[in-house]
DNA sequence: CTGAAAGCGCTAACAT
DNA sequence: ATGTTAGCGCTTTCAG
């Protein structure tokens, strides 16, 4: 691999030339430019990134943690849509990713990170204060509800959540059940509350209940009980798409009729959703727009350190579908 | 952020003492180890691993790269369940990944790679002949069949294919169709080959056909074509599930019976085919292990970087569901 | 408009 | 068992 030494000596000028005519960082004869680039060229040389990092200490590389464990987040394809997202904006930015391990890793090497995204932490999660101690930008999707102060790119899921509910009054649902899980993730945090405060605006009954984890084997296994009830649910909400599967899962085992005896709603339009048997009415997020975002704020950081935190909040959009519309 | 020159300064030793004690390269008293290393945990010092791969010219980073575009893939639960394996398997071999954008950059610092994963490689992907030769070492998933000499891990899905065959002999589906891709990736090659050739050995009519991409929709328009002919398949395959489930929601849509009027098998064994309606028969194959085997090749290069290219190859099983059980 | 030279934080001969 | 020192490839004052 050839240096910038290597180019410096061929072109017949300096490294400090060659690094400027590669940085842009300072005004460089045109003929000189060209000579240099050429040489560059004929040699294959490419500069060297580690070395840049360490002679700048500013590294263009953010780290990348999706917290997806024993549960079955890992086969969301909400995060395969997100990842694409993350992997088309970088381009835009020039960043480049490290994924970051599930487990916190001490010895990670945070000195080559400018920053980090972190997808649907948990107020435990342990990489956000970790990283941010060592003087990380951090960038969550969805909000930490941690200690640490950070920025975070939302959807606005309790705005979704009340779509549903006025969807389901209308349909004639007037009895709800929400599927929810223990973990204090703020997707979780906030469409709970939605669904409280909305169904008492609205009169409707509503009761939380909780899922061992965000399987949808867990799911259905609640909504097994919520059936077997005197006096079941008509409509059965899940925090996900993944558990609204469960849901329906349940109901056809049950021999209960869906959308006629029970209306399902998930959240977040993933493909699942379509390819439900019924299709499953649900909350639309847009991966690529948060994903878009995240790096916008992040590039803000790479510019400006000192630049604020910030709070960005997209919309959340109803999705009707034939597991609500009793027609 | 202490160096390892403060950490030095403070222990009373030299930094190469201390360097010792972070790498274990060489034998360091006891006594010093114990006062080098409470040191350093007082000062929060940590290796500055930018400074270490300058140093070494051996990074622990690998690049991965998803061959995901336009089309559906990127919707392939296969694709999370893959890198939950890789971000699993990176612990035990103290790997990190860099997220390779999708199209080819030469602005990627390669000099950081100590190579690269690829998944599932058209013969014309761009990065495995260029990271190639800038001496980074490559492990694919699924075979390059481009020119450039790479190591591989695979499954053998002509193996899962025969089997396949067996078993809709077996249920007497004699007419088959396989729903593949024009883009000459070795799982689509190596599906239609042994399509090919099993149909021939066991006398039954087999006719490959080609859809745009690898969408369901677009295995949904080629599959109702089938199914509109005066001589309809009794059972089709599509080379991934998704493509399966194109065909499954075709035949819905047209009224024919599953498995009664038509087998429907896809590969892969994702979520989506347990949760298909009916269930899908598919070929299973293990992302976890073909993560794991990927990276443990790519530790022999990091042993050895002379260490020659391995194919490895990996079982695929047939998981026979509702889909192909005509009772 | 261009150079010389001092690092960035760490490793690895070569010494002792 | 430990230390000295010369780099790894690049950026960046400070000078010209």
């Amino acid at each position: 691999m050839a240096t910038i030494r290597d180019v410096a000596r061929v072109a017949g000028v300096s490294v400090t030339t060659v690094s400027h005519v590669f940085s842009g960082r300072r005004k460089v004869a045109p003929a000189t430019i060209q000579a240099v680039t050429e040489v560059a060229e004929r040699l294959g040389y490419r500069p060297n990134g580690v070395a840049r990092t360490l002679a700048t200490g500013k590294s263009t590389t953010v780290g990348l943690h999706f917290e997806i464990g024993e549960d079955a987040l890992l086969l969301n394809p909400f995060f395969s849509e997100l990842l694409v997202g993350f992997a088309a904006a970088s381009a835009d930015y020039g960043f480049t990713f490290k994924l970051l391990p599930h487990d916190l890793d001490v010895n990670v090497d945070s000195a080559s990170l400018m920053g980090a995204l972190v997808v649907d932490p948990s107020p435990q999660n342990p990489w956000v204060p970790f990283l941010a101690r060592r003087g990380s930008r951090i960038v969550t999707i969805s909000r930490f509800l941690g200690e640490t102060e950070v920025s975070s790119v939302d959807n606005d899921l309790g705005d979704g959540m009340h779509e549903v509910l006025d969807h389901l009054s209308e349909q004639g649902y007037h009895n709800l059940a929400l599927i929810s899980v223990r973990q204090r993730a703020s997707y979780a945090v906030d469409i709970e509350a939605a669904f409280r405060e909305g169904c008492d605006q609205r009169g409707l009954k509503g009761e939380v209940v909780f899922a061992s984890d965000l399987s949808d084997r867990a799911a259905r296994r609640v909504a097994i009980e919520l059936l077997e009830r005197r006096d079941p649910p008509t409509a059965i909400i899940g925090v996900i798409d993944h558990m609204a599967l469960g849901v329906l899962h349940a109901a056809q085992e049950m021999g209960v009729a869906v959308p006629e005896a029970l209306g399902v709603v998930g959240f977040n339009d993933t493909v699942l959703s379509r390819h439900a048997v019924p299709p499953l009415t649900t909350v639309r997020i847009e991966p690529e727009e948060l994903a878009r975002e995240a790096l916008r704020l992040m590039h803000g950081f790479w510019l400006d350190p000192n630049c604020p935190d910030e709070e960005i909040r997209l919309p959340a959009q109803l999705v009707k579908r034939a597991s609500t519309q009793r027609a």
